[in-house]
DNA sequence: TTTT
DNA sequence: TTTT
């Protein structure tokens, strides 16, 4: 995966364990997210913790190490690109959502 | 800005003109967006362009930069955090949107 | 630091104590070296693990982060640039060294 | 190339055409160097550039469009993998060398 | 809505 | 040795 001009990188802790999804086609499916945790202290001097999730999904070899090692609550690192798409909702609504395709992963923390 | 946790890359090129908003607080926001543009083989043989559109945020001195020097067209590179919020739209549904703010840019290819 | 026309990002070990300086302008120097492992099977089926050391140096704020939290064995993300400098060792010869000036560091692990 | 613990990104120009070497394994090298350029006002008001030079290496079919598209002056973004290696020069002396083995290439600015 |  |  070539993410020179689109690159996401996180470090952060799954908030679910990873759902498998095995395609007719044959290939592999892991979608899971992650929590990334900011902490700072606002001008009141108050300590402030931002947490953002992210939708993360992977293919193929990717996705059989994540369905062998990974588990929620874990911190990982990983590496990606970032994408939008399009899909129709039960009501018939256009919904959008913002996905991280993730080439890369490394487990961290032992 | 701290980005060890959630960064973003990207290069490309800007789809419209920087929106410049000058806040009461005194602060200044610059909004636009960037299309990345990966082209590749498929595997019958046809060459697919795959582009991603992206929401980019700034704030203070980099918004200013932006203001100063950045127009529709151009090629620039910029790293920042992946931020998502919800909103309700006029007709009071929630909507969600994902945004990259900005701390870092560069302009590209003179 | 602004580093995106240089930047490099390491995620390993610390080999020793960080050494902290306090220079007479009283700023803070912190120097170590981190070993960052990569591990792979050669196409003799050997499995291979290839250790690279790098040296580390560290100005201001992120010293004192370094002094207080960070010692020998611990992992660490760090994000810094990559810097190369002459100097002429103790027979008069010139001797050429490539630091990362470390810009951003993370614990990992708990 | 996986590059989530030791990664290295530069956008540069390089300094001369690349130097392409066939190996009689049937291996092609590229071997190259970037500077990176960094512009900044020091405290005394005085406007400085540091320029920081960069030996890249690149192997099989990075190397090979390196061969094709990149020449001496070109503004280009790569990453890679910082390694150091030691050698021996002609007079006996053991001699340290870093580099940077590039993974991905983007040629930047028309 | 950009660019190559 | 590059570039702006």
């Amino acid at each position: 995966m070539n993410t020179l001009r689109n690159k996401v990188q996180l470090i952060g802790n799954l908030g679910n364990d990873p759902e498998i999804i095995n395609l007719e086609s044959g290939k592999t499916l892991a979608k899971f997210n992650i929590a990334t945790n900011e902490s700072y202290t606002n001008n009141k001097g108050e300590k402030i913790t931002d947490t953002q999730w992210h939708n993360i999904i992977a293919w193929g070899k990717t996705a059989q190490i994540i369905e062998k090692y990974v588990t929620k609550g874990k911190e990982v690192a990983i590496e990606g690109k970032l994408t939008s798409r399009s899909y129709d909702d039960k009501d018939g609504n256009k919904r959008y959502i913002t996905e991280i395709v993730c080439g890369e992963l490394l487990m961290l923390g032992k």
